[in-house]
DNA sequence: AATGAATGAGCCTTCATTCAT
DNA sequence: GATGAATGAAGGCTCATTCAT
């Protein structure tokens, strides 16, 4: 893999947390990432190269690992705790990244190269719908309108997850796995 | 009343929705409210002055709101559900000042005159807390972590809500006004 | 006199004396003065003619002394000593006012409002002239072309209280009083 | 050496003296030295860095050749008359950099960079000092407090000059080299 | 005489981007 | 692939001045 771009994007991504990306300039992620500007404009044509670099990388590492997950588990209450925890667990070893991810999501779904990102995120969600279908079918998961699923299963992990980020909890985001992992679970079984 | 005030503050929450706090200039907020650039200064001293007092004025406006349905209610099931349901039709009825202070809450809460903002905060939530706490006394809510009441309340109807705004749904966030008020008591009831 | 003038007067000098006049603003005045922006305008039509007249009272004042300290002189080393002495004098008790002419003077004599300083300065110099005359007639004084004067008399005292006004001289200006008097004498003495 | 500092150093010398440097803007500068605003900031970092810039060079030329003419005195005589002479000279053939050093001298040294200058002109003085000294101990020189000798030996020229420059005598200010050489020694020598 | 809100032209400075080396 | 000097458009903000009260 290429040094350069590595230096690049992770000068960028303390930039970009700390000042926002808007008040970051070339000249600071040059500083910071000791990448010359010229070189930096080889690597990623503009500023804006580098955001959605950023962004595409820290989704698609994302989405890989939740399905990775996904694929091991063997029922439905597996499969539901398995996407919660593994959420959790991502935000948790990647703070920085998914401050970036949340924060900018817009910027770069608004952007030119949005298409690609577009792209990966219709095939992750289709995967996930793929493996949670057959459960909704055999009636061991609430029928309910599609979209909804996504708000109860991950809403209150990423509510949690954002004020944690914020550095705005007193306790730590990874103590409550377990019972954000279960309380998806109950919010969208049967019975 | 302040007319040019609210001129200003109506231009600019347009502009900050259309175009972003960093894109929008001080030239487009005096075309679209019509207000001299000199005004503009006098009343909210910098750019960023528009962006707390219209973030303060969201925020208190939905808080007073939430204060006001939960006085009405008269069980724990109400109230829980009040808090829901006037959090969707907050975001329903004033869809662009939701977007901005959920796009904004950072900028403010990193600026200097974030005292304000926190006063407010701790009011309204010592309120929210003191109606509550009798219920978990009483065992009607579960004891949990204080902090993770929000992200189970509110969690679900937040994710969805977020992505209402960024018009990303298939379907309207006041139809599920009553599943996410439902889901929110289930989440927290006992028993 | 008028209570509102001289507060502005006051303030203006405290103000072009610490932040020059180009940086300084009416609203800087106003705060020091305690006198509105409107008043100001009112009394002294643009910022320009707050400079002019703080400009022109101290120049006739320190004429008027210089006038009447010669009046008062009754010989050629009398009358020579007496300037150099008013010279100091009124530097060491006005020393902001003295800072404010020598740094602006310029200003005013580029103004439109020239033809007044002009026609003052003039009519001092006919005057002064007129004393001095007679003495060079007699040949008590050396005969030079009649600018030189001048520089010989006041050029050292200015030297120095230039550097006093500026705060970079160890000894005060007013110790050397009767020296500097001394060497103007002995400059422009015959024989 | 470098064209555009050299480029933008004149042209902003001309407009400096045409207008005040409050009243010149980087726009005036750029138009006369024909190179772009970003070039001059990337030179000299802000507007004030050319005053500095300018004034520096100014004082360390000025003070270079004084020194060197002093070297070539052989006598009290001879070292007070060159240092009259050569302040005359330098004022005379360099009137705008003359005009400008004695109008912003007090912008600089209050301004961040004054070190600099603050050292040279620590070490210049050092060296007028101590070429001074032996003829002071032989007693060629009056003994007198050391900061009057300045006044007494430039302060003539200095008051002529500053009125030659305004464009105020009917004479040249070379026309009195000699004459001004000579008071200064007879202001200071014994006997 | 006094007040201060409103105006808008204009300035310093920044910064993404280019390009010659 | 790497470098960094040069460019110039654009924006936040200031401030002298006006004017209705």
């Amino acid at each position: 893999m290429n040094k350069s771009k590595e230096h690049i994007l992770a000068g960028a991504l303390k930039c970009f947390i700390n000042k926002g990306v808007e008040s970051t300039t070339i000249a600071d992620i040059r500083d910071v990432s000791g990448v010359s500007v010229g070189s930096i404009y080889h690597h990623f044509n503009n500023k804006n190269g580098i955001v959605v670099a950023l962004f595409l990388n820290g989704v698609s590492n994302h989405s890989a690992r939740q399905e990775i997950a996904l694929s091991e588990a063997n029922t439905a209450k597996e499969g539901v705790k398995a996407v919660v925890k593994c959420y959790i667990d991502w935000i948790d070893e990647n703070p920085d990244w998914a401050r970036f991810v949340f924060r900018y999501r817009s910027l770069v779904e608004n952007s030119q190269q949005k298409e690609q990102h577009e792209q990966q995120k219709r095939a992750h969600f289709k995967r996930l719908r793929d493996w949670f279908f057959p459960y909704i079918e055999r009636n061991e998961i609430k029928k309910l309108p599609f979209e909804v699923y996504h708000a109860l299963i991950i809403g209150p992990s990423q509510d949690f997850a954002l004020r944690w980020l914020a550095d705005k909890t007193k306790t730590e985001l990874i103590e409550h796995r377990e019972l954000y992992a279960e309380a998806a679970w109950q919010a969208i079984r049967t019975g």
